[in-house]
RNA sequence: GGGGCGGUAGCUCAAUUGGUUAGAGUCCCGGCCUGUCGAGCCGGUGGUUGCGGGUUCGAGUCCCGUCCGCCUCGCCA
């Protein structure tokens, strides 16, 4: 049907015949005796000119009445174009001197239309709507492009290594110690519910056992949670799982991967990737992911805090594992107005702080804020700080974890706010040391930081039941320009070391049996050690196209809540499809 | 579940303190033009101002409710 696609003609192909298939991205009508028609497709755009001295009436009638996105084939000859190149397209040099066209469908007065310099003027619930315009857009077609590349190349990479391709299931056992299962009601066993996967955690564990040795998989997981701008319900996760290795050789494999991807789909060279301990992460950023493009690193000041009659930091010292910490913004005494400084004040409280104590430095030291409160101490929080005149420092007091990760947030909102990020900067890291286990205070007990399959580090074994809060698990996190884009763990492998931490979440011995069964017989039935990692295929894509939307890097994404405007799922059932599933909606059951 | 912003023509937006027949660009339809390329020029179709109430002589504008979209907190082992 087309001898050459519509990205492809340059001048090199002059003097052939070409037959193009595509959409008209636009016309341009001059006149009864010429017309141009620009041609586009998946590879790009080719300009045709139909002339009435190269072709018959109806050629030109049919020619002339073409509209934006009626689908056409056009055929003619390739010539170096008359009117000058067009230095914009790839096909610039050369036109294709139409002598016929065939018109496959009309397009009845597109909604959208899919021009790149139109993406950000269309409000994105039309996009989604009709997504099947706005997936035509150049900027669409190379994020689905990039799509492929990645799982081409995840795929390539790790059948090199020898890792095996396994599905796993999407009908599942639910077993809720996460996030919010969906469930799918049984149809045999009525009044019984499948759960569709958060993640294949638990089958990729059992196909170490079951002696896969290496597994991978590019995979949906689904939880019901809220989405947000760089999360969505339904997700695709590279999920990687090996037996017989260390956390050194998984982070060596994996660290090989992710600088592959970026090497050979954006050209960039990530460099050895750093290894930070959770808490030096915490302590130094502020978080567990994190921007490491630019400084504005937390110091922690609770001993000179300590000095001065403030009451609030006095206050916040006096709690446990109460903190002053600071961060430093050069130059920026004009700039944070306090309007913006109000702002990240809010930011501040949103995140846990009580508030942000702030001060500006200028030739006479200290002034505004909590200033005279600081008197005292000028000259040793100057050295601490190394200020200079024009600097603003804020500051952040309440427990470590609090201060730290308010003040990590008000540090990200103020890179963004006055600019400070490096935006051609790649910065990746390797979070490591993650504590096992995190207090919660809302349903009183433990809760694991990661996931309940997690090995402790071997050192921490003995301290499992007396200290569960300083037990450090073999967890890890790789985090690229302070975005998470994969996580994992060397997994329990031994069944009672995993009872003893089912124990810790809260689990009694019968309740393990009913959720992790299968899990812990599997483990006595010769379980290798093993671990692995997830990436999250949406949240690298994302960075690979420099997008912030998660939904510009799905094809068929969710709105925020969670409904697909397109098809208009989530929509109802027949009552007869109920009837078989023994179901009936509450409403339904009050109208009888 | 909480907070914030938004919803006017197919699309993107405007409409003074509440005041005449809700405008413009674009798409689409028709006409003109032989070198355009985000073409240009002329004319035209197109509206229950998301939906439902209320206040008022009068509501796109004010109030209440509701639905939808985005951002965000909670949530996301």
């Amino acid at each position: 049907m087309r001898t050459h696609t519509c990205g492809e003609l340059r001048p090199e192909h002059v003097g052939a015949e070409a037959t193009l298939c595509g959409w008209v991205n636009t016309f341009r009508d001059q006149g009864k005796a010429l017309v141009f028609i620009d041609i586009r497709d998946r590879t790009g755009m080719t300009q045709a000119v139909f002339d009435q001295e190269d072709c018959d009436e109806e050629v030109m009638k049919m020619a002339r009445s073409l509209r934006r996105e009626d689908v056409v084939q056009v055929e003619g000859l390739v010539e170096l174009r008359e009117g000058g190149i067009n230095k914009k397209l790839d096909t610039g040099m050369i036109e294709v001197r139409g002598s016929g066209v065939r018109v496959f469908s009309r397009a009845n007065n597109p909604p959208i239309l899919p021009d790149d310099h139109e993406t950000t003027k269309i409000s994105e619930e039309a996009r989604l709507k009709h997504r099947y315009i706005d997936l035509r857009r150049p900027s669409m077609q190379r994020m689905l492009q990039m799509r492929h590349d990645l799982a081409m190349l995840t795929r390539e990479y790790f059948h090199a290594l020898s890792f095996l391709e396994v599905e796993t299931p999407l009908l599942i056992k639910s077993t809720p110690e996460g996030a919010r299962d969906f469930v799918v009601p049984s149809r045999i066993y009525p009044g019984k519910w499948y759960a569709l996967p958060q993640s294949p955690q638990i089958f990729k564990q059992i196909l170490m056992v079951a002696g896969c040795d290496r597994y991978m998989q590019i995979c949906k997981c689904l939880r019901d949670e809220d989405p947000r701008a760089d999360r969505q319900a339904e997700f695709t996760q590279i999920d990687l799982e090996m037996s017989f290795v260390d956390r050194d050789e998984i982070l060596r494999i994996m660290t090989g991967f992710v600088r592959r991807i970026f090497k050979h789909l954006l050209g960039l060279d990530l460099g050895t990737i750093p290894r930070m301990p959770w808490r030096e992460a915490i302590d130094a950023w502020g978080s567990d992911r994190p921007d490491m493009r630019f400084g504005l690193n937390l110091v922690d000041i609770s001993e000179i805090a300590g000095q001065t009659d403030f009451k609030v930091f006095n206050a916040a010292l006096a709690k446990k594992d109460g903190v002053v910490k600071a961060i430093r913004i050069p130059a920026s005494a004009d700039r944070l107005t306090r309007k913006k400084l109000d702002m990240l004040q809010e930011t501040a409280k949103t995140h846990g702080a009580g508030g942000l104590p702030w001060t500006k430095v200028t030739d006479q030291g200290f002034e505004g804020g909590i200033a005279k409160f600081i008197d005292g101490v000028a000259d040793e929080l100057s050295a601490v700080l190394q200020v200079e005149p024009g600097d603003t420092i804020l500051m952040a007091c309440d427990s470590w974890l609090t201060a730290c990760e308010s003040l990590g947030q008000v540090r990200l909102h103020v890179a963004r706010e006055l600019d400070l990020v490096d935006t051609t900067a790649w910065k990746a890291l390797w979070v490591v040391d993650f504590p096992m286990f995190r207090w919660s205070e809302d349903k009183q007990r433990w809760l694991s930081e990661h996931h309940p399959f997690t090995a402790p580090l071997d050192a921490d074994l003995e301290k499992l039941e007396t200290d569960p809060g300083s037990v450090v698990s073999a967890g890890y996190d790789i985090v690229l320009n302070g975005s998470e884009i994969g996580g994992g763990s060397i997994r329990i492998h031994d069944p009672e070391v995993q009872q003893r931490v089912f124990k810790i979440l809260g689990l009694g011995n019968a309740e393990q049996r009913t959720k992790f069964g299968f899990l812990l017989d599997a483990l006595q039935q010769g379980a290798p050690p093993h671990g692995g990692v997830a990436f999250g295929l949406d949240r690298l894509v994302m960075l690979l196209t420099s997008t912030d939307n998660i939904r510009d890097v799905i094809a068929f994404p969710k709105t925020q809540n969670g409904a697909d405007l397109m098809t208009e799922a989530p929509g109802p059932v027949d009552d007869a499809q109920l009837d078989e599933l023994q179901i009936r909606c509450l409403e339904k059951v009050a109208a009888e």
